[in-house]
DNA sequence: CTCGGATATCGATGGATGTCGATGTATTGG
DNA sequence: CCAATACATCGACATCCATCGATATCCGAG
């Protein structure tokens, strides 16, 4: 079975690789990557992460999050978990309330990945 | 309208904006980000990408990144024109052959973006 | 002009994905 | 224990997307 999945979130995935700019990526990297930036890729995913990430403290309830959009609250929930499932957020519970935490170290590495900043490692 | 799309390629839209994490990304933003990184969501054409980005002078001709892949050669000729829409390959043709080439500066600003990192502009 | 090789385009198809309303679960207040 | 609020899960639906085979287009060789 070429397809033993691991037990590594993407975004642990990001951190071994050197910049796509410097040497091919193999197959098992690129559909390990790929997850990740399929999590950022997409607009209302994009502004969550953007408003938790410049948020106090990097992170924000999502009862703030939900009043941002013009969407369900149960969309908002699945782009929330999505984002949480590769790594990029983080989730914590307090009370009757849910907040999500931004993982800066995830995105600068993603960023690293692709902008071929050697890296701050 | 609210929909008055802009003669902007993706890959420009990326340079106007400051880091994800600084400050909320706004709607239009997001929507124009988007398409950019949902280019690069995809395993293949991550690997497309990099083969031609490590490939001497950043450039590869298509016969040779057909030959890499165990897919069809349409397919191939699909994942090429979806990078080159959004700004991240070039497009030249030579005789009978098409070369595509990476656009450094693109990946970087989308790296900037994603990373934090200020910018090297 | 004609042929063959290199790429692109087209149409079809199966599978993934964003969105919703309805409903489930958990926690707090009374 | 009950009601209310915050959030997640579920099932359905429409749309999008990766892939293919077939076919079109372009160009150099002879």
């Amino acid at each position: 079975m070429s397809k033993s999945l691991p037990v590594l979130t993407p975004v642990e995935a990001v951190a071994c690789c050197s910049p796509l700019t410097q040497e091919p990526l193999s197959s098992d990297q690129a559909e390990r990557i790929a997850p990740l930036l399929k999590a950022l890729a997409d607009p209302v995913r994009l502004r969550l992460l953007s408003l938790v990430a410049s948020h106090a403290d990097g992170e924000a309830c999502v009862c703030d999050l939900n009043d941002a959009f013009d969407l369900s609250q149960p969309t908002i929930s699945h782009h929330l978990k999505v984002l949480h499932e590769v790594g990029l957020l983080d989730r914590s519970k307090r009370g009757v309330w849910v907040y999500y935490a931004i993982r800066r170290s995830a995105l600068a590495d993603l960023g690293a990945l692709i902008g071929g900043v050697a890296g701050e490692r």
